[in-house]
DNA sequence: CCAAAAGTGTTCCGTCTACACCCATGG
DNA sequence: CCATGGGTGTAGACGGAACACTTTTGG
């Protein structure tokens, strides 16, 4: 292969996964103490390097799928991380992803093979390096796109309700909502439609279960 | 150093620069032809490789201050490009940075020695890689921030009149607005102000000059 | 005196917000 | 039968959109 940029520096290009889930009504975070030199028992997000054959995207779906077992799941960057001592190892170049997944459908034995656990997000231990920060404009992100832009639904499962899609943007957007307004609104959208079906864990009358009919774009 | 990362891979890691100017009421881009290979010769936005003493942001400071002779502009991290064969070359991962500066302060005679032109971006070539990409990245993030932010003062002369600000939003948003609503609505922002200074450049009957009057926040 | 750009208010309509009670059911 | 969560409508406030004419002055 022609070298054409051999004059230059090299790096370490990893990417952080930050992965939300809604559990107990609450926004959740999948972190895990660093079972790694350095920081070795600090708790990190879940990461992984670039690998030579794949693209930053690629390496993010691999991490999640080792991670979560989940191979298809919304999937958005959140941006690159560059300071210098970044990482209180070797210099590393780091692109944070952000993932939105529903907390059933995690493999729930690979939560254990990897150390990792549910932390809600009000309630977040200091993380690794610069980790924070990467939550931090993650959920940034999540607030001013979640009424742009269908997200919150791949926090439920399939059927949900609309007592439990409210629950998921008051804990995105950490204020409560007008349930008659909010039922209001969620009317109006057009990739949601009510089934016949009806949830009954939640309540003894019985709840409707929603469902999303179309294919969501990007 | 102690290497902790050894066995992982290592990439050339480069910034590319996406600078917007307002100039002749078009929002315009600046660009110009490779002068190295691969590509020699394509259209391409201005880049540079990331150094080992720099976070990629000083690294997009230098490579603009290379570029414009501008030590300060609102700079604003687009995002990370990885894709194995992005670049014809090598594999390289970028991150593509965008700035808005002020037409005026641009060094011209920088623009010759770097073989660069502002092109209007209604009307830009192909370029080189995915550069086209990061550009219609970096013009939905000022689309859909010029209303959360206050972006648009930053492709303007400290001293700017009204009209002038109109022309830089619709430059952005590609769209017409009303002058009445517009005025209406700078009016309440509460972080311009009219100066006794008028413009007589651009009309007989002159136009206030506004400034901005606080340090814009994040 | 006229071309060219600056400047200025009002009305209407749609959207968001605030707000409280009845319903269905399992235990 | 009652506790629990599900479900519904209306009125007022507010903000955005449509819309046209007068002012100033250099040439």
């Amino acid at each position: 292969m022609t070298r054409y940029y051999s004059e230059h520096s090299q790096y370490f290009v990893s990417v952080d996964c930050i992965v939300f889930g809604f559990d107990e009504g609450k926004l959740k975070l999948l972190i895990g103490k660093r079972q790694m030199d350095p920081g070795r028992g600090e708790w990190s997000l879940y990461g992984g390097f670039v690998g030579e054959n794949e693209s930053l995207e690629d390496a993010a779906h691999r991490t999640l799928l080792q991670l979560t077992g989940l191979k298809e799941m919304y999937l958005k960057q959140v941006g690159a991380f560059g300071a210098i001592d970044r990482d209180p190892g070797e210099r590393v170049i780091s692109v944070a992803y952000c993932a939105l997944i529903n907390v059933k459908d995690y493999n729930r034995h690979l939560q254990e093979e990897h150390g990792v656990e549910w932390v809600a997000i009000n309630d977040l231990p200091p993380l690794y390096g610069d980790h924070q920060v990467m939550v931090e404009k993650a959920i940034g992100i999540l607030r001013r796109r979640i009424d742009t832009e269908p997200l919150s639904f791949n926090l439920l499962p399939s059927l949900f309700t609309l007592t439990q899609l409210q629950q998921v943007y008051e804990a995105i957007l950490d204020e409560s909502i007008d349930k008659r307004n909010f039922r209001k609104r969620m009317k109006l959208l057009d990739f949601i439609e009510k089934t016949e079906l009806v949830d009954k864990q939640s309540s003894k009358r019985g709840a409707a279960l929603y469902r999303l009919n179309k294919k969501v774009k990007e």
